[in-house]
RNA sequence: GGGCGGAUAGCUCAGGGGUAGAGCGUCGCCCUUACAAGGCGAGGGUCGCAGGUUCGAAGCCUGCUCCGCCCACCA
């Protein structure tokens, strides 16, 4: 395994395609019901055949590929089965569509047969299409048994089903008012019918009453609807009408006389006039009244909506014309008496958008009663259960309510009924009167004609969970180990379409729930959290994510941030968005960018696998289990601990439908400790001379990598199986498809590498800090002290400073007790430690004093806010003691900090410079030497100034020296920390200038307000010291201001100073 | 009209009586030899509003306001 096979980035769409290809080649999702594994099985909600499919649908997939590979993994004989629904309407009317835009013919231009061969030819292409997709997905489907919901097999379960229903009483043909969809030409089913809050009118019109003066008025949204209407009816209490109960209107415009009835359920006397027109054959309420009291009902519209025979002088127009004209003619006659806005809800076909017209027609119906009463009953036990289960009240509630079910359809694709007419003597069929006989085929005897109508495209998927497992064969293999499935999964807006009915029919045909679980998923939005649709033109293809597009693919709202197009994101990277969105009962809204920062994690993932292939050299695993038998690192058996945890994690989140979760264990292990920690740890090891420990490590990389591969390949496939066939690790199985799923390992855990681990993370963490707030160039190797009294804090820093520092780039660390801090230094205070950072010289002091100040208000704010709980008396009683304790302790911690946090501040805080008056002249030299001191620079590497300060004293005394070497000097000490020595040398330099140049006068100058003038003593040591390189560079290490303290009267030798930690040169120059 | 969700950082969302979290975005320092699709740091929130319960509420209760969805025959 060289690097060289892995490129530096991910680039998903080849390993993609190889994947999946394998995958199918191999047959590894083929499932065997001869297997003794458990089984699992899931049936794919089949998408409709009318298009490709949507994120909806990559959401479907992914959950439930998650689940499956999941399980496959972990053992189950898993039946993922793939299919495709007919979509009756939907794909009768993308075909029609389509058949008026290219050849301008309707479907009766073709003629049924041949329309239907149209739409077969629309179903093999769109349908292939979604096969692929899935594949592109990465779906782990047994495509060996993909169904159709029209295949031979499952026509056959449908036709059984329906005769067996009928036997069983349970399908009946019934001429009622239904809701029909005049363009479509077709009866819906209640649920195909939604309602839509529209502004309308409420009309009012004035109902003559026959041999009276008195008019009824009533009021009406639908006022062509009179020419239906039979009656009129008030409530029986109403104290205005009562005289009139059994009289009639005249309807106008008709002239037919029609009764005034009363009636206590339609009528609302508070609501208008109290008077209700009542068109039974038009308007539901109004059928339900007509049936109490036995009105007449006039049907008045044809079925394309158009005013029929019984219109008269209207017949012909179309509803909304016949509504119009209606209405003019009313007011000629002065009989309309108000017209005013209204708020209805308004009927309209879910398919074609129009408002539905109900219409009373004959049409096949389920029974529903007796049915839903078992599917309710086995939630109730528990046979079936819902996740989330929110979704069971909303189950409960429409089973408890519902009506029957009107299945037939007006239409050509789908399941023609199997019911029989006979053909009368002049070999005409009425189809609205006679009997049909239900049955596979027509009676032996006579001349019959099948129904024309065919099926609502939920009565077969109601059946899918059986049909497709070989049902009516109740001997079938597939039958016997899958049925019942353990999970459908879907998404809740199909819960009654069809939940509810696969439970129903389930129950009734195989006498057991169709499945155990059902997990409903949300529904995926766009950004702004709009519905997906093709009219808000917000639709993205799946396949455009993952493979990338122009940008004239994309909606407008996307291309509007992404004017490029998109880069192909990778289904791994689709899959991994989706799962970590999906929160239980809450939809989703996806963005692209979060697409995006998963697709960068597959790239981190990709190269923490290339680093480790890069450094394994010939290393290969031989699949013994080596964890206990090698010596390991600190940093292996942390990695392996934290391994372990996020395996467990992993497991139970899955075990919950928990997705997010799990993705975000996942997602946090991967990144946020084995690539951000064990890999950079790991590097020593793997870079050094100990060559057990190298193999430990590779050992330790290689193992976490497979388990982490494992883990994670539910949620990205293919990255996982590419990385994981390159670890050099013997297998027992050719695909990580089949490998076992990690299982917690309670030998992997270990709580002492984790309590080790903690001090090192927290002397790190506080390196980088300080680092970061400081700007210090990450190149920059600095210096750092660790403080603690806890023994162990200072074992484990002291003997793992090879892991310190590194990762905080350090070039010296000390651990000591607590005590003198070093001078001119940062401070981190942390739990059990405090961490130093020498800065003089190196970072401008004043920023780190407001670092400081800023933390101690922070401490001194929480401290508030947890002492204002004391001031209520009742806390210290009340409350849990343990609680109380951990405050007080909080408090006193914090003040500690505040303490330690101060002492450093005055530390580095800048002082008054106190400078004896020289003997020389008016000169201000404590002004001068202020002003010198706030703009001195310090090379970065003390050492060589120290070096050439020394060697300038050793070269002879103090005595002449330059006033330039004594600001030399000066610099040195500044770089050592050593101010006062610093302070003297400059002091001293002053004097030689005073003493070298003509005295001159100075007003007293506002030490704040010194120009920031390059100061000389930067020039001056640039000019001469080696390590001006450092200092000129952009590093930039500025010190600005230092002061002394102390009366800057040499008193002793320059060299020494108690907290010094770079003493006397050791190396010689 | 009923029912169910939701409202927490600029965005997308976790959390669920006791010190407010993540990812993305923003800002700062860095092309450090796995990864700039990267590293390290920082800033950012009276947790929709109002009451109540409690020693303590973002969380529990009540009411309200918005947003979304589902169901429903007021003409």
């Amino acid at each position: 395994m060289s690097s060289a096979e892995l490129s530096k980035s991910y680039e998903p769409t080849e390993v993609e395609a190889r994947w999946s290809k394998e995958w199918l080649d191999a047959g590894l999702f083929t499932a065997d019901p001869d297997s003794k594994k458990p089984p699992f099985c899931i049936v794919l909600p089949p998408p409709n055949v009318t298009g490709s499919l949507h994120l909806g649908h990559a959401l479907t997939a992914t959950i439930q590929d998650i689940l499956t590979r999941w399980k496959r993994m972990n053992g189950f004989n898993c039946l993922w089965l793939p299919g495709t629904d007919h979509a009756g309407i939907a794909t009768q009317m993308v075909v029609e569509k389509e058949l008026m835009k290219t050849e301008k013919k309707t479907r009766h231009d073709l003629g049924r047969e041949a329309f239907l061969e149209r739409v077969w030819a629309w179903k093999k292409q769109y349908g292939e299409r979604i096969g692929q997709q899935h594949r592109i997905l990465g779906a782990s489907l047994d495509w060996s048994r993909e169904r159709f919901t029209m295949d031979a097999g499952v026509s056959e379960a449908v036709k059984e089903v329906f005769v067996r229903l009928h036997k069983d009483g349970l399908i009946y043909r019934a001429n009622r008012l239904i809701n029909w969809d005049p363009v479509l030409r077709t009866a819906l089913s209640d649920l195909e019918v939604e309602n839509e809050d529209t502004n309308g009118t409420l009309w009012s019109i004035a109902y003559p009453v026959e041999d009276s003066a008195e008019k009824l008025i009533v009021a009406t949204t639908r006022p062509e609807t009179m020419l239906g209407d039979t009656a009129v009816a008030v409530h029986p209490e109403d104290e205005r009408y009562k005289h009139l109960i059994g009289k009639n209107v005249v309807l106008p415009l008709v002239g037919r006389k029609i009764p005034i009835i009363a009636d206590g359920q339609l009528v609302d006397p508070k609501f208008g006039t109290g008077v209700v027109k009542v068109t039974p054959a038009h308007d539901h309420n109004d059928y339900a009244t007509g049936l109490r009291h036995g009105l007449p009902m006039i049907n008045i519209f044809t079925e394309t909506a158009f005013v029929n025979e019984n219109g008269g002088p209207y017949q012909g127009l179309e509803r909304f014309a016949a509504r119009k004209k209606v209405l003019e003619d009313l007011k000629a006659l002065e009989l309309l008496v108000e017209e005013k806005p209204h708020k209805l809800p308004l009927a309209k076909s879910q398919r074609s958008g129009v408002p539905v017209e109900p219409r009373l027609s004959p049409q096949w119906y389920v029974k529903t009663k007796p049915l839903a009463e078992r599917a309710l009953k086995a939630v109730a036990d528990g046979r079936t259960r819902f996740v989330p289960d929110q979704w069971t009240a909303t189950f409960n509630r429409w089973l408890e309510n519902i009506q029957d079910w009107c299945v037939s359809r007006q239409l050509w694709w789908g399941h023609q009924i199997p019911a029989w007419f006979p053909v009368g003597p002049d070999s005409t069929v009425d189809f609205e009167k006679s009997t049909p006989v239900v049955g596979k085929e027509p009676p032996a005897e006579g001349q019959w004609v099948q129904d024309p109508d065919v099926l609502d495209t939920w009565f077969s998927s109601a059946l899918w969970p059986f049909s497709t497992l070989g049902w009516p064969d109740v001997n079938s293999k597939d039958l016997k180990t899958w049925y019942p499935n353990q999970v459908m999964e879907t998404g809740h807006d199909i819960i009654f379409f069809w939940v509810a009915r696969m439970m129903m029919m389930g129950l009734h045909f195989m006498d057991d729930v169709p499945f155990r679980t059902v997990y409903l998923h949300a529904m995926v939005r766009d950004e702004k959290g709009e519905k997906m649709s093709k009219t808000k033109g917000n639709v993205i293809d799946p396949l455009d994510i993952i493979q990338g597009a122009p940008p004239e693919r994309l909606p407008a709202s996307i291309k509007n941030k992404f004017p490029k197009g998109l880069e192909p994101m990778g289904a791994d990277a689709l899959r991994f968005t989706l799962a970590a969105l999906t929160q239980q009962g809450r939809d989703i809204k996806l963005s692209i960018d979060r697409i995006g920062g998963y697709k960068a994690f597959c790239n981190k993932i990709w190269n923490a696998a290339r680093f480790a292939l890069m450094n394994l050299g010939d290393f290969q695993e031989d699949g013994r289990v080596f964890i206990r038998e090698r010596p390991l690192s600190l940093a292996d058996r942390w990695i392996l601990s934290r391994l372990d945890v996020a395996v467990r994690e992993t497991g139970e989140a899955l075990e919950r439908y928990a997705f997010s979760d799990a993705a975000s264990t996942l997602y946090q292990f991967l990144w946020g400790e084995f690539c951000d920690w064990y890999i950079e740890l790991s590097k020593g090891s793997l870079y050094g001379d100990d060559a057990q420990a190298k193999e430990s490590t590779r050992a330790t990389l290689v193992f976490c990598l497979d388990r982490v591969m494992r883990l994670l390949h539910p949620f990205a496939p293919f990255i996982t199986e590419e990385i994981w066939q390159k670890l050099p690790m013997a297998r027992t199985v050719n695909s990580i498809c089949i490998a076992e799923f990690p299982k917690p390992d309670e030998r992997l855990r270990d709580e002492t590498a984790e309590r080790t681990m903690e001090p090192l993370i927290t002397v790190i963490d506080g390196v980088r800090t300080i680092r970061g707030e400081s700007n210090l160039a990450p190149s920059l190797r600095i210096e750092a002290m660790v403080q603690s009294d806890d023994v162990t804090v200072r074992g484990t820093v002291e003997t793992y400073k090879r892991y310190v520092m590194p990762l905080c780039g350090l070039a010296k660390l000390s651990v000591e007790p607590l005590g003198t801090k070093p001078p001119q230094a940062a401070a981190e205070i942390r739990k059990g430690m405090e961490i130093f950072v020498p800065l003089a010289g190196i970072v401008d002091l004043a920023e780190e004093r407001e670092r400081l100040k800023k933390e101690i208000g922070k401490s001194e704010a929480e401290i508030a806010q947890i002492q204002k709980k004391f001031e209520n008396p009742n806390y210290a009683q009340r409350a849990p003691a343990d609680v109380v304790e951990k405050d007080r302790a909080r408090i006193a911690e914090l003040e500690g900090r505040i303490g330690k946090l101060q002492d450093n501040l005055k530390r580095i805080a800048p002082v008054e410079v106190k400078v004896a008056p020289p003997a020389a002249g008016p000169v201000n030299l404590e002004e001068e030497l202020k002003e010198e001191l706030s703009g001195v620079t310090v090379p970065a590497d003390p050492d060589q100034q120290v070096k050439e300060a020394l060697d300038k004293l050793r070269e002879g005394t103090k005595e002449g020296l330059s006033s330039q070497d004594h600001r030399d000097l000066g610099v040195a000490y500044m770089g050592m920390g050593l101010v006062d020595d610093a302070v003297r040398e400059f002091n001293a330099a002053k004097e030689e200038e005073v003493a070298e140049r003509p005295v001159k006068k100075k007003p007293a100058a506002k030490p704040k307000a010194a120009p920031k003038k390059t100061p000389t003593a930067t020039k001056a040591s640039g000019k001469k010291q080696p390590s001006a390189k450092k200092a000129a560079s952009k590093k930039k290490p500025v010190a600005k201001k230092a002061a002394p303290k102390k009366k800057p009267a040499a008193k002793k030798a320059p060299v020494k100073k108690p907290s010094a930690k770079k003493p006397a040169p050791k190396k010689k120059r």
